[in-house]
DNA sequence: AAGTGGTCTAGACCACCGG
DNA sequence: CGGTGGTCTAGACCACTTC
């Protein structure tokens, strides 16, 4: 006896570091309140900064943390549920949504998209962004490829980019009896335009969501949204569950 | 003329480089290609092995490459394609699904999923632990929570924790009418536990999903699935457009 | 200007895998 | 055993926000 454990297993610093920082987390801070500088914290837990650091990248990238540079790091609230799987036969933009159109104009898509869209990997499309909000924050970045021939009516578009011509092509789309959809969710990180879009920086972790729209026995359009995985919890609701929302 | 654009907005030296590997990925390797080490590959590229290996982790968070310890780094396959959003109707277990039960016990599920249940914090649930299997590598571990009331069958109960164990709580459950699911994704870094039984190291990134099982109006069981984010992406198909798939 | 988090360096040692 | 990725250090400078 005596050595009732020796060391066998050596957790790494930085994860036992998270450990105590989560529990710390949890007992004696509020939501929003601000934790010292990395410096110090670094100090008094007797490690390197870049140890440190390790430990809280994991803590933000599960959301109980938020940096800002320049500003410090405060403990993040609980995330917010944001529903993915809303309307199984709507066209986006056709209900009262929280999506808000930014800019549209004709791109070539990535060659994932294209593929998807059954096009030739040069071929443009329009590429209609768009930017969710919720409580005040934006949570999502979007890019919803249409190609040129699901929209006919507007082979001769005049509309100057803006927010007006995403308007009209969205509205163009509602034209077409929708079949149905499906979804893909994976991880990825923040391009830099979506990065800005979404307030962080570029290679933030976000969660990738691909929609594919049927219509007319094919796919209609693609629509690629990134939504930030530190602040975001995406919910899918089922057929009929939500009546249960007591 | 002379200086055509002075570096106003310097790049990181970790992001350029990632955008260069990634080029390369494309054009220069084959999947299951094995890199050269990382003190060759910072050498080469002139930056500090810490720089390298941010560039590194952001391609392996993307599923670009994949890194063992005592191995080397290799060119990852593409992402597969795992069902998430299967049968809006169905209990676990009950297709002839990819999970592969491991074991059952009673424990004090977590704060989270107790809320869900609507238990007390302090009271027990049988925990059923699964695992799924894709082509021949694990994608996911999951604890399913069912609470005591749910299958009272099972209150004197006397199989041996194991195997068997956890089909017989999954059994039982398929005696109740199933009246409807919700599902949440999240980002998350894998516990101890489940690291292990996805073959990685604890931290790394997975994808929660949490699935509420509605019965007789009420949560009758919660799962909570780790999926690993750097190889799965999560495809949910709604409604009837499956039958595409020409 | 002062203080924060973000990037980068040049080293060291450790845990793990393979022959 | 040698080679790999994983952890850790003690510094430095940069970009950004706030006062």
């Amino acid at each position: 006896m005596g050595t009732t454990q020796l060391e066998t297993v050596p957790e790494p610093k930085y994860w036992h570091l998270k450990t105590v920082l989560s529990n710390a987390l949890d007992s004696e801070f509020a939501v929003g309140e601000i934790l010292p500088n990395e410096r110090d914290l670094a100090a008094r837990f007797g490690v390197a900064r870049a140890t440190l650091r390790q430990a809280l990248e994991q803590l933000e990238l599960e959301g109980r943390l938020q940096r800002r540079r320049g500003v410090g790091t405060t403990v993040a609230p609980p995330r917010v549920g944001v529903a993915v799987g809303e309307a199984p036969h709507a066209w986006p933009g056709s209900g009262g949504d929280a999506w808000q159109p930014v800019d549209s104009s004709l791109r070539r898509p990535p060659a994932a998209v294209a593929r998807l869209l059954g096009l030739p990997a040069d071929e443009e499309a329009h590429a209609v962004r768009r930017t969710r909000v919720t409580h005040g924050q934006p949570v999502a970045a979007e890019v919803l490829y249409v190609p040129v021939a699901t929209v006919p009516a507007l082979a001769a578009l005049d509309t100057p980019p803006g927010p007006a011509r995403a308007r009209a092509v969205l509205h163009e789309l509602q034209r077409l009896e929708l079949a149905g959809q499906d979804r893909s969710v994976e991880l990825g990180s923040a391009p830099a335009d979506d990065a800005k879009q979404l307030d962080r920086l570029p290679g933030a972790p976000v969660l990738v969501v691909t929609t594919r729209f049927v219509a007319d026995g094919r796919t209609a359009a693609v629509a690629v949204a990134t939504y930030r995985a530190d602040t975001c919890r995406l919910t899918f609701d089922d057929n009929g569950v939500e009546l249960l929302a007591s």
